[in-house]
DNA sequence: TACGCTATTGCAATCGATTGCAATATCACC
DNA sequence: GGTGATATTGCAATCGATTGCAATAGCGTA
């Protein structure tokens, strides 16, 4: 009368219904073959009619696999705040997506609620099969960890080469070359650089700033380089505090993200700065509002699609017992008029 | 010799070191309080010297608790692409963070993938003990179908009164009256809405649209309701293909999310259309960016983090047999430059 | 000395599915 | 009819932790 309470069926009640043992009933369900064909198509039938689900912790727990991955995003000790940074999205919504394609299911964490011990709460737990874990942070010794117990995990990062574990990321170096070659063929002599260089990423940016810098014969001054955060109100503050009163004349400015250069460009449109005309800007990850700020942003694209897939790819084949390797990916250097003053 | 193969610890080997049995171990290392503080005491530290962690997957076979939450995120099957509005990553730090906090994790889906029938997939399976659900998306009946099926769920979107699970969202409606009526105090007399209204929250927003042109007897035109993607593209190229061909003059635009304002923007100031003076602007949400375009734009302030905390109070409170209400955050209009003529 | 009560601890069942191995049935072929 | 091979199916152990109930020990008191 009414409905019925709806307890969840098991695999036995299966079984008992079609009449068959509850190993039979469990290889039928999985389609094994030495099933016959008759009893398997009945077992699968009654199941469907019941919408029955395999109960997963039961499976994990006996087949010592959870077909999880545990995805860690690692932001600022100081930035207390939630994950802000559109790019993070962006490549968090490809791993999700490859992960359910590829069978994974994906528990997320935000490292400032979690900042014990991976290892031990997600992998020896048996919560996960392995980890994702995004962004180095400032060098931050949890990763160093990981690779030392034998947890299957990949980065992403940016590779040094030195690094005892996989690191997927874009070539940040060759990226911000483009970037202040860029700013240096369009005119500028004197560049500045936004960024936080104790992020293994931005230190790489930092690299391919000085080196087109130096390609170009151009003097490098270290002043002209500021940690700032990745933030559009950091980037803002930065310039207006630092930029124009101490700085002297500059006519480019490198930010390490976009959202630091979106900060900046408030900063300098507030004071009747012309952009690009008296200072060219670029910015870097290609968010999905550069293109339609004004003036539109240029900036370097990363390719967070082939990153999250591969990301994916790496960890999966470290799983199932292959290798993991580092690998950098080309950048593209989006033009727009932040920093076009020819033409 | 050299790094043992580290074979992780189970409850009974833990037990055998510290010499008691596994039931004992078990409730030494829950603090259960009729193990005798010594024996406890030993075992803890057995237990912390060989970093022996729980077996999540065992304990929620046998406790029949997964303290799991999927997070599902719904969007357009239109835009078919990964989960890009800044607004979602916002609320999602926040549940991810106070999942963390009570103890749970969080399972994240977006609906592209597992389109099939999350119940089953995610509770029927007991990968999760109960559901968020992030946007309505488009009446999508599969929200319906949780609610007849006894899952614990909530979901983030807009109440209207009817539904029959419980609904956390900001009260769009009287958001959205704010916004307009501060377009009409500006001195806006035709203000056009840009957002699909067949999505339930825009929908309120839309009738927010409409109450306060009514409230200031202006006449509503239903041609200026035009459908538009939650996005910066969708918000240009509505903006390029519609508002300046078909629509005559308009001197206020209110869109129905930031991203598609600042498209909005875009197409406007490239048209040499001067805002605030000429068209007036308002978006929704709050993102990061509104402050640091230019002009900065005026918007409706979510209170995401109250509602990321409600949504999992409220779910909670349902898994451990309680309600769960509907409830209505309240908004805040933030005036910025795209709107404020005066002054 | 015996009895009852409390404080601790252990035994064994249980959660639900998977799987190695044994058991049975079926069939072909000599 | 007998024998071995093959196709199906079932039994029972197992994954690792939790928990109801029984068992034991220790202690106070009549």
């Amino acid at each position: 009368m009414g409905i019925k309470p709806a307890k969840t069926l098991t695999l036995s009640d299966i079984a008992r219904l079609a009449g068959v043992s509850e190993s039979t009933a469990s290889r039928a369900l999985r389609d094994n073959p030495v099933i016959n064909a008759q009893t398997r198509q009945k077992v699968q039938q009654i199941a469907a009619e019941h919408q029955f689900k395999v109960n997963a912790t039961a499976r994990s727990l006996r087949t010592q696999k959870s077909y999880t991955i545990a995805v860690i995003i690692l932001f600022d000790a100081k930035t207390q705040q939630a994950i802000t940074d559109p790019f993070l999205l962006d490549i968090l919504g490809v791993i999700a997506d490859e992960l359910t394609r590829q069978g994974y299911d994906m528990l997320l964490s935000t490292s400032k609620t979690t900042d014990k011990d991976w290892r031990s709460y997600y992998f020896d737990s048996k919560r996960a099969d392995g980890l994702i874990v995004i962004g180095q942070g400032e060098h931050d010794e949890r990763v160093e960890q990981l690779s030392s117990a034998g947890v299957p995990f990949v980065v992403w990062g940016a590779a040094t080469g030195n690094e005892s574990f996989p690191v997927i990321g874009s070539d940040n170096r060759q990226g911000a070359q483009l970037a202040v070659a860029h700013l240096i063929a369009q005119g500028c002599k004197r560049v500045a650089f936004l960024g936080d260089i104790r992020h293994t990423e931005i230190e790489m940016r930092y690299l391919g700033y000085l080196d087109a810098l130096q390609a170009a014969g151009i003097n490098v001054e270290p002043a002209l380089q500021l940690n700032t955060d990745f933030t559009a109100q950091a980037g803002y503050l930065q310039t207006q505090q630092t930029l124009f009163s101490q700085l002297g004349s500059l006519d480019g400015i490198f930010a390490a993200s976009d959202a630091i250069a979106m900060g900046t460009m408030k900063a300098l449109l507030e004071h009747g700065i012309k952009v690009p005309q008296q200072v060219a800007l670029v910015g870097f990850d290609d968010i999905a509002m550069s293109a339609y700020c004004t003036p539109s942003l240029t900036t370097v694209k990363q390719d967070t699609h082939a990153g999250g897939k591969l990301l994916v790819a790496q960890l999966l084949s470290r799983i199932n017992g292959g290798k993991a390797a580092s690998q950098l990916l080309p950048v593209k250097l989006i033009e727009r008029q932040s920093s076009l003053r020819k033409h």
